[in-house]
DNA sequence: CAGTATCCAGCTTGATACTG
DNA sequence: CAGTATCAAGCTGGATACTG
């Protein structure tokens, strides 16, 4: 599944192409809450309910964490399951391209972890 | 330099920590043109003059090239380096944060191109 | 060449109140 | 519990004109 994609292809209309696909794709994580609400589907390693979710990301309001939870959904990132009780239940998990956003999460943590510690130490 | 972090902590707390790593890690990123920007930096080798990125970033104007640069050399991922030359020669090259970025955007650019793959063959 | 200055439309966020 | 509705402030992106 690598692409084989890099940093040294003198094509120069390709490097456009990965431009526009990373452009693309970090559109589809902005918003102040998204990368918020997706780690915090990974480390519940399964589905989280709103309320769960409301208590998990610190200082978000219900109408942004909708807008949010929406937003990730209509990307295809994130599945969002109601079940017909009273009172109602939905919970939401990482669809498979969620969870395919795993490895470019995890080199973003490390890549903010080291920023930290350039801001601190450094 | 690896953080050791991994989704199955259990600690609440330590989750939190990277979720708001992870989130202004993305906020620093966030800007229509910084990925762009990025790539093609990553793409030349090398420092690239200002009217180079002119032409580079497909469809950017002047004012939001200049503002994004600002952005991201206040961030510390660039460095701007100005010739007293005339006429002016302003050179801009990834800072080694900059540079530390790289798995992060092949990471992301992996993702974005599964992603594209999903939306028209799937 | 590499900027600065101005102005403006539209989107994003958030506070608050209400509902099946 | 899990939403919807409304309103307003502030930020973002962009067109355009000017400058050392």
């Amino acid at each position: 599944m690598r692409t084989e994609q890099d940093w040294n292809c003198q094509d120069p209309e390709q490097r456009k192409v990965w431009a526009a696909a990373t452009s693309e794709a970090l559109r589809v994580l902005e918003g102040k809450w998204k990368t918020v609400i997706i780690c915090q589907l990974f480390a519940a390693h399964g589905p989280l309910r709103f309320s769960e979710l409301e208590r998990r990301v610190d200082g978000v309001n219900q109408k942004m964490l909708i807008q949010q939870l929406k937003q990730l959904e209509k990307d295809g990132i994130i599945m969002r399951t109601v079940y017909p009780e009273v009172p109602p239940r939905v919970e939401y998990s990482l669809s498979s391209l969620g969870v395919a956003l795993g490895p470019a999460m995890e080199a973003l943590i490390d890549w903010a972890l080291l920023r930290r510690a350039g801001m601190n130490g450094d």
